[in-house]
DNA sequence: GTCGAACCGTGACATTTGTCAGGTCGGATC
DNA sequence: GATCCGACCTGACAAATGTCACGGTTCGAC
């Protein structure tokens, strides 16, 4: 009997797969949690086979999970099942010890096939999103021109951003003028959108 | 036996929301579709008892749809199915014709209740959405201020928005300035987000 | 027939934003 | 030790943005 774990907080996502994961014969839901933070204590306690973890939780992100996971509790296996197929996360991804990345945009049955294939030893990755990833290429952003950039997202001002990462003001625009540079945009929303579409942030 | 027509673009959700309802002894899902124009040709065809409808979807908006149904087929049901609890969307979807307001954040359970209440006569309203909708008002955008602040989202300019829409320059500009106004703004990507999240686009 | 509201425009102004050319400092890497 | 790179900073400049006051048209409501 395969173990399951399930981390996903769109509530009625998450029952709807529970429901169809355990009409498996050989499948069985153990634990189900809403947020990021939750999924190590709940797979120390109810010790899973594999986890379908969700990317964008609240608490912690999925992929930080996966992570801690493949720390302290080695034998989990993890599988990510996100929304966005982005080429940034698709790395991040394999570099936290995933086995596997699936996108919602298919069809159910792929979700019980992927992960029998994981617990085979298999990796399952979509080819199409393997190609983008590779082509798009490492995330050029340093870290701090990923975190003026997230500051920016709703709209806050050069002072604000400032004011929350206790920068001055000419340096802050400097880190909003490299990331539109090296994302080849021409504002900083459109450098928002491009380093998000990317996975980048 | 109630026929349930499906319009839902994530093919996960869609496929597990189906099998979901098919296991219900008195419920099969007769069609289902991932565009919001294929709405109405499917219902047309299948003549299901009531329609379950995301908003966001491709092609056409699940609200407009809706809108349609009520002219094509009156004998149809419509349920809205949403990931966003958005004031400006509950109030338009009454204003469609919409029998019921739902949330994917519930339990599953919550979905066949629904289903079940709409067919009986009732109006299914999450309590809390309500009680925001009415708090905080109608929409306080005009069309042209909508236009401009949608054709914004992106991180376009003025000159990209004046180009997209044939205005003029200043005039765009105007725009933008009375709809940081209206939602009490400090500038046109906070006013996005503002305007996004009241549902007002 | 008057009124208000939405629509579209102009011109001028202050502020914000994006760019560029510099400089300091610490930690890798060779 | 020289050389890179990333984290910070400064100052100055042009361009984009947001605000304001003003004008005009059209259209429906009262």
């Amino acid at each position: 009997m395969i173990k399951v774990l399930l981390a996903e907080d769109q509530g009625m996502m998450r029952g709807a797969l529970a429901l169809l994961l355990d009409l498996e014969e050989d499948m069985q839901v153990v634990a189900q949690v809403a947020a990021g933070d939750q999924i190590v204590a709940a797979a120390l306690d109810a010790r899973p086979d594999i986890a379908l973890l969700d990317i964008e939780l609240p608490g912690r992100s999925g992929l930080d999970a996966a992570a801690d996971l493949r720390t302290e509790l080695p034998s989990c296996k993890v599988l990510i099942v996100t929304t966005f197929g982005r080429p940034g996360y698709l790395r991040r991804a394999m570099e936290a010890g995933a086995s596997g990345f699936l996108v919602k945009d298919g069809p159910v049955e792929d979700l019980a096939a992927a992960i029998r294939r994981v617990l085979a030893g298999e990796r399952v990755i979509d080819p199409g999103l393997a190609a983008a990833a590779l082509s798009a290429g490492p995330n050029p952003l340093t870290q701090r021109e990923r975190d003026v950039l997230t500051a920016a997202v709703d709209g806050a001002t050069v002072a604000d951003i400032a004011g929350r990462l206790h920068l001055s003001q000419a340096t802050v625009r400097n880190y909003l003028s490299a990331a539109i540079g090296k994302t080849g945009t021409r504002n900083r929303m459109e450098a928002v959108r491009a380093a998000r579409r990317n996975g980048w942030l």
